[in-house]
DNA sequence: GTAACTTTGTGAAGAAATTCACAAGCCCTC
DNA sequence: GAGGGCTTGTGAATTTCTTCACAAAGTTAC
């Protein structure tokens, strides 16, 4: 396929959650263009957004709003259930398993890892804390897609080496820090101190 | 000042992690080639990077660790204290304004504001939770710098709002939704769901 | 002091992403 | 069913970002 711009992925990510409000408020069809209104980019980036991925417009009437949500989701792979491990029973880790969207959407956490022996053994909701050594032999018998990274710097790096060994190809970092993984394994950094420095960065060169 | 991309100020933030775990690890120079293996980048990138904003290296030897660490840290503007008001005292505005890397960057949460009577006139360490009717007031007499938006998506427009009404110029944005601002307002969005669709997207299509 | 080696800073080239602009297709009205 | 009005899909133009490549400048060793 196509090279695909990460920031068209972004974008898509976007118009989905747009189409799924305007389903719920009952049009039946949206221009590129209200699109780009909501998502503040322009309507040819709409269209040529989506036409990497084929066409499902109909000229003159724009979008049928049912059927592109259809389709977005199929192509973001959100028609499916992702089997989702966290490393980390910290804030973050505790957080991202109890928050209900992230269910909605088709991540479900199988389980938690933490190396805190007051944290092992206890559940969350129904989501098991264990030792994170158990996790590589864990993985040969349950299948998980998506590795989440919850720790401090520090461990950050050996935990994405043992979610590699264990045959995770896709990592989210939570950890403020570029993590190494071989090129056949996805990782996305998310990083809130980069942000919040960005918004400094705007700040402080705003009369420039 | 030219324009700067908003890639090359993720990079600088990332840039200067390295050099403070450099700084504390004693070494007195760093090359650009270093800094790119660290970041993920090339050394090219890295000394276009910085030319933006000046020469800071020394041909033959590179750069000098402090001085360079200093130099990001003005052009990020981490030199100055940021005075911060966050909207939404639940679990992520909580979090935030608790979380101590984000003092010691600088970024200074003065209030929390909510509508929930419950808490309403408590705090957290020495931060007062206020009712959110008195934001537009309060920025009278406090100056805030940095809004934050931690309410669910549904307030965030009226949030944004009140923050542009009240003077405040930039504005993190942790509500799933683009919120829209006067141009002379800063905005950043944060939105995890987005990234965790952009690696389900990464995993259904590996194979292609 | 000189030669060999390193590393920066930067124009120029190249690649990638965005915007423009318009033909083609579809709806709606009369 | 013909004409006017919208909106898509997409090559071409433009802009933006990254990589290349090399002269200039500094360091180190002898």
């Amino acid at each position: 396929m196509k090279r695909v711009p990460d920031s068209t992925v972004r974008r898509l990510s976007l118009y989905l959650g747009f189409l799924e409000e305007l389903e719920g408020s009952g049009d039946a069809t949206v221009s590129s263009d209200v699109l780009a209104r909501l998502g503040g980019t322009t309507s040819a980036q709409v269209r040529k957004d989506l036409s990497i991925f084929g066409s499902f417009g109909k000229r003159g009437l724009g979008y049928f709003v049912p059927e592109l949500t259809g389709k977005l989701r199929d192509i973001l792979g959100l028609g499916r259930d992702w089997h989702v491990c966290i490393v980390g029973a910290g804030k973050i880790g505790l957080a991202l398993a109890q928050y209900p969207g992230f269910r909605e959407k088709g991540f479900h956490v199988s389980a938690l890892y933490d190396t805190s022996p007051a944290k092992i053994g206890s559940r969350l909701d129904s989501i098991p804390v264990r030792d994170v050594a158990r996790l590589a032999l864990d993985a040969e018998r349950e299948h998980f897609d998506i590795g989440v990274i919850a720790v401090p710097a520090g461990g950050a790096q050996w935990v994405a080496d043992t979610m590699v060994a264990a045959g995770i190809k896709a990592i989210m970092n939570f950890a403020p820090l570029q993590i190494v993984v071989p090129p056949d394994v996805v990782t996305r950094t998310v990083n809130m101190g980069l942000e919040f420095e960005a918004l400094s960065f705007a700040l402080a060169n705003l009369s420039k």
